[in-house]
DNA sequence: CTGATCTATTCTTATACAAGACCTAATGGA
DNA sequence: TCCATTAGGTCTTGTATAAGAATAGATCAG
């Protein structure tokens, strides 16, 4: 049997946290099947029902899928879903608008400040910033800078030209799983290389779009800078 | 025992859709007690486990609140709860930002043909229009037009001034319950009446938010649209 | 190739007991 | 007598287990 040593906590949860932690150690990789319930409540020695209670605490938080029948697998964050999450872009009649990379440049530098101190590294720590122009019908709409901590990302620089969905590369590529962004919305006025870059006159308005997104564990993985137009397309957002 | 008709469905959804007919009608007012898992039980047949399992399944939608030794309670929309889901504006240092309300308008019309279609009423039906400026330190910073079904509010006029916060009036004084609310945002120059509402210049950038807040049947209860001035405060949403 | 059967999986339901909250009445000291 | 404290009882939800049903897919006989 496996250890589950933290005692005062109830059965299904140190099951749940042992099996969340072979999730984000990445010894169970996205796609792959999980013990049967079964086979878990075996190893843990606990019963059927408890290590059940344990897998549907892992599906209700979205990290494994279960299918009756077949098995429980660890969540796959594929490219529709990413998109469906986080690129908040719909078109007028309310379905997904989905801007095309148009220009890319990725190039390694220094962080500054407020990137080292959001993204828990030490100052002028080396990172990724890509920056890109996206299109809908080959008007601009999109200008976006992503900044990565570079030492996750090994590589990356050689990669380019990139996929348009970044997420699912993080995780295929290299097992970093984006589960949350937290975004902050501003409307500013076209300032500096912005205009320049969406083909509008200086002082247009623009949304600008300030996220960081998370990992498994909470950690602040990318810092990205979206300036948006808005004439043609808005962001869509439901809070329940 | 009473009706659990639908045939083919497990017990314990049978259960649950019955207790959530009974929330939905009103029978069972936010703040009231359920009755107990036994209680339940013995009113439909069922094993006390089958009765928790329906109530754990309104409870993960929010519907109810459980406190062991206490019992379960239909769940209260209090204002800080409803502050918190629907008020999205932070301060830059990420604390909430409440506007206080400065000036408010409230009249009885007839309703245009975007709202009538979005709020699912005939053609040209009463409704209430809310006009609001609200401010953060005596400098306006939002500009709002609430657009509500009439029927569902009778009197609404003679309440004013209105709460900060509305959602919590419809729940108490009119059983509405808003449990959803889609946002669209873009950004805008100030036109028409909002400069001189907000006193900025002409074609100042104005974050403008689109809301339909959606009761607990899934209808939509108001249209609301909110022009904000984001050089103070910003708008703040989580992706998950 | 088709259909029956087998096997492995999750899903549903039931039962027993543990733990928390709250009320009430007994207790004991001032 | 009065009042605060405490112990117990009872009602509540939480945790753990077990047995059987439902589903999906593979296997095998014909």
């Amino acid at each position: 049997m496996s250890s589950l040593s933290e005692q005062a906590l109830p059965l299904y949860q140190r099951v749940h946290d042992a099996v969340m932690a072979r999730i984000v150690s990445g010894d169970l990789a996205p796609g792959a099947m999980l013990p049967s319930e079964f086979d878990l409540a075996a190893h843990y020695s606990v019963s059927q029902g408890t290590a059940r209670k344990a897998l549907s605490k892992l599906e209700q938080s979205g990290l494994v899928e279960r299918h009756q029948g077949k098995g429980t697998f660890v969540a796959t964050t594929t490219p529709e879903t990413s998109l469906f999450h986080f690129f908040r872009l719909r078109h007028q009649d309310g379905s997904q608008a989905i801007p095309q990379p148009f220009s890319e440049t990725v190039r390694r530098r220094a962080a500054n400040a407020k990137e080292a101190q959001v993204l828990g590294l030490e100052a002028r720590s080396a990172v990724f910033e890509i920056t890109r122009v996206r299109c809908i019908k080959e008007t601009p709409v999109c200008y976006e800078t992503s900044v990565l901590t570079a030492d996750l990302f090994p590589g990356l620089k050689e990669r380019s030209p990139l996929p348009n969905a970044l997420y699912p590369l993080y995780q295929r590529s290299y097992g970093v799983t984006i589960v949350r962004a937290d975004e902050q919305l501003r409307a500013l006025q076209a300032t500096s290389s912005i205009p320049k870059m969406l083909a509008v006159s200086e002082g247009a308005p623009v949304l600008e779009v300030e996220r960081r997104a998370f990992d498994i564990v909470g950690k602040v993985v990318e810092l990205r800078f979206s300036f948006y137009l808005t004439s043609q397309i808005h962001y869509s957002v439901s809070l329940k």
